[in-house]
DNA sequence: GCTTGAGCTGGAGTGTGCTCCAGCCCGTAA
DNA sequence: TTACGGGCTGGAGCACACTCCAGCTCAAGC
């Protein structure tokens, strides 16, 4: 795969996938004989996770530790299910605190739609 | 309230309050014969409740538009509550993904136990 | 053999959300 | 009466995570 093909299929832009290899987050690639980039087809897999633990929240400085330690191979297992463990907290703590926000906007929506009703009483 | 005792008590920086001040996020407070902020106890609250909607991924700009609708008055009822609603539904959206990532770290947690215990079968 | 499209590099620029600083003014306590 | 702690303003600076650009190379189709 080139660059193009994996931009589109996994929403990252060209740039932000140079970027991603710049900093660490992706293993450079092989070249082909132009000097292309030729991803190989565990590069999606890989993207997918990261665009996860992106979306849970955790840092750039710390995906780039874990894109290291996998980098790295098996001698890291022990490294790596731990900062999984650190951030599994993380997002146990997120999600408390969403459900928590959900619950106080329904009930201000509740709220809100109560007050509109008065409104439109008054107004009748 | 002064200045300090309320980031004291919200947890924000005195820095971040002026600077929510200067964005429109909190109404001017009065002020003291010396010029100082004197902030009114429903403060706290509402720091608070902008605080839930920035853990929740509510932009900045969104919670500017919120906050101007709330010092509009009861005349923004119905927008206030659509916007609530909407994020709401920003909410439930990560409560997905939050879920889906939490069950695939229990399950790279796992696969990296059985590893690690391999790894010390092999050494043994 | 020329055009077109895709990709390359290095480096500058951007948006968000604060954070820090210089230089100043007050009010209270020793 | 002076030292100190707290607060004030305007504006610069910063960290993060991209995003864009100029100027280039290369390969394939017409």
């Amino acid at each position: 795969m080139q660059i193009g093909e994996v931009a589109k299929k996994s929403g990252l832009s060209i740039d932000t996938l140079r970027f991603y290899e710049k900093i660490g987050l992706i293993a450079p690639p092989l070249r082909d004989g132009a000097g292309r980039r030729v991803y190989g087809a565990d590069t999606l897999g890989w993207i997918g996770f990261l665009e996860q633990l992106n979306a849970t929240g955790m840092k750039q400085a710390d995906r780039i530790r874990y894109a290291r330690l996998r980098q790295q191979g098996s001698s890291t297992f022990t490294e790596r299910r731990q900062m999984l463990e650190a951030h599994r907290e993380v997002i146990r703590e997120s999600l408390r605190q969403m459900t928590k926000t959900m619950d106080l906007m329904d009930r201000k929506v509740a709220l809100y739609r109560a007050l509109e009703a008065e409104a439109i009483g008054e107004t009748e």
